[in-house]
DNA sequence: AAACATCCTACTGAAATAGTAGACTGATGG
DNA sequence: CCATCAGTCTACTATTTCAGTAGGATGTTT
């Protein structure tokens, strides 16, 4: 399951996507918003920025909004950011690999099973992006 | 990711399948295989028995055994006993299904993005079984 | 310079995860 | 019928992660 991390921050990046071209808005406002703590939120907006999905101005007029047009930026890439891996074993890990303990890769079934539900799932993560939002 | 009690699970129904219509195996034997702590394991397969996946004989020549032949379970049935829902959102779930807060389901995006994601893995995982570990 | 808004480090409480302890129940064999 | 074997059950502990908070530092605008 999504951590509340994460779920704050699809939602944040879905009202930053219906805002998107209308110039930043405010930590504040969309903690309000979505219901979100806002210290919290800060820190979730934060990370994204420094990921290269948001960026942000300080001072009167700023705020966060998208770095890039909704439609570049997947889901995928925003779970990785806040959440870590996709996959379920860390062996099985694109971005996050980890050898595990004591199977080897070469004939354990395990991983092979558990390599094609992390192509299922990535084949609709990376292909929904902050637009359908 | 899944937690190590679920790969412990896995793994120890990997061997149980292999041996599957051979007798029982006792725990300790399995977690001397597998690497896995007595105990811990121990509270598993009692859970995975509780779930109608295993079924168990006590006393000289007792142990743990599968209830039925090895492609009769899924992969997603063992989740869902050691882990927990599958699905990424509470939302979202077929078993564990939760209201969330303050979505309205019936228009939220991030809902339907995880339906997706949601069917797409269990295409994977209900059809993979103990045969193939 | 004052007000504004993000940036950053560190901290805290609660919950989940991982593993342990020890007594109890039931089956088998002598 | 009792000793041994092997699973059953309840409860506990330690560690880690999650969720949220605090407060000052940094940079921008007017």
């Amino acid at each position: 399951m999504l951590s509340k991390k994460t779920q704050y921050a699809l939602k944040a990046l879905g009202l930053l996507a219906k805002h998107y071209g209308k110039g930043p808005l405010l930590i504040q406002d969309i903690a309000a918003d979505k219901h979100i703590p806002i210290k919290f939120l800060e820190n979730i907006l934060l990370e994204l920025k420094k990921a290269n999905i948001l960026d942000s101005k300080k001072g009167r007029g700023g705020g966060y909004f998208l770095k890039d047009s909704p439609e570049k930026t997947s889901l995928a890439k925003v779970m990785r950011t806040v959440e870590g891996p996709i996959a379920l074993l860390p062996c099985v890990s694109l971005y996050f690999y980890e050898k595990c303990a004591d199977c080897n890769e070469e004939h354990c079934a395990i991983n092979a099973a558990f390599i094609e539900a992390r192509d299922a799932i990535l084949g609709v993560l990376e292909h929904k992006t902050l637009l359908e939002l």
